[in-house]
DNA sequence: CCTACCGATCGGTAGG
DNA sequence: CCTACCGATCGGTAGG
């Protein structure tokens, strides 16, 4: 049934949906609601992918594999373990603000994943926070990093990264290599005047 | 019809409500299964409330109003701008913890308000982050912080803050005093060692 | 990509 | 708090 014509009008589709589910919500944005906006009918839609749920995931796995493969460049370098948290901090903004949208709805919307999508998807992301804590523990035993507690301190780094994509201007006006740079700062260095 | 004896069932239907919408999300929640879970007909729950919204609206506006008033309180204060900061964040943490399934869904379901409520909650967070961001422009001013960007500042705290409901052991085996004092020795103090 | 349609479920009301 | 029910909408399929 010709996929190789169809992959284009399927990206259309999945990109479509995913301003959708950032916009509405995934639970609210229904399959009518995705054919209107791209001029079709809610039927045609199953010509491109097999259900709601499929588009999710594509979304999710795709801006997670992302994730994981520029952390894993990260940790294969010899730098410094400030340098390997700056550089993890770079990196995952990096692919966030490749596709903004995406990432809002991996970080949202992933919750509507149905079993075993969801537990797949919530072991990555934990082992995506860990492979951060590492660096954090690591620091810390090189003495680099006063004794904070690596939990508290993986949950703020994580949890400001993932609120990016709701306060980034989507017309990029944002530089997100200067951004980076100044949380590591902030993280890293503290605000605090010397 | 009977307003007072009402009161406490609607808490009821409220409180059951929130756990749901944090586990499945608002839209994916029904009114049926809220009434299974409470025991009765879906068409009961009408008695109580008047609307599916009603009770989001209710949720969003009462964590809202506790917010504002811890934040209130540490404004009136004579302390210094770190201690203001110190003080703003163990006050939200302290509210969350009263209510970490309410401030779930404060978080991620507000934005299934309706307008006009939905205009006034997100004045209303707005204002709030601006008390924030004020309070860290202060303490740039007076020498207490170094010259970091204030809204890259503002928005690391309030998406740490936001995010602990989902981090939290809902068992209560967190003391949210001593995470709201390690998260101000951070972000105040940074993890670096001096 | 369309028309025509399916069974299921939605929030909510009437009336008791 | 119940039974009975409403019109609207849901994700998805059959068949072309």
């Amino acid at each position: 049934m010709a996929e190789v014509e169809n992959l284009s009008r399927k990206e259309q589709v999945i990109r479509k949906a995913a301003a959708l589910f950032q916009k509405n919500g995934y639970s609210a944005t229904s399959m009518r609601d995705l054919a209107h906006a791209l001029g079709i009918e809610a039927a045609s839609l199953y010509s491109h992918i097999k259900s709601k749920e499929e588009i999710l995931q594509s979304l999710c796995f795709d801006m997670a594999r992302q994730f994981r493969e520029s952390l894993e460049n990260v940790e294969k370098s010899n730098a410094s373990y400030s340098e390997k948290l700056r550089n993890g901090i770079l990196g995952h903004i990096a692919v966030m603000a490749k596709d903004l949208t995406a990432s809002a709805v991996f970080m949202n919307e992933h919750r509507y994943l149905s079993q075993p999508y969801l537990r797949d998807f919530l072991l990555m992301r934990i082992n995506y926070i860990n492979r951060f804590k590492h660096i954090i523990e690591g620091g810390i035993k090189s003495g680099e990093f006063s004794h904070i507690d690596t939990k508290l301190a993986v949950m703020t780094l994580f949890s400001s990264l993932n609120w990016m994509p709701n306060w980034f201007e989507p017309s990029g006006l944002i530089d997100p290599e200067k951004v980076g740079n100044q949380l590591a700062d902030m993280l890293i260095g503290g605000i605090k005047t010397k």
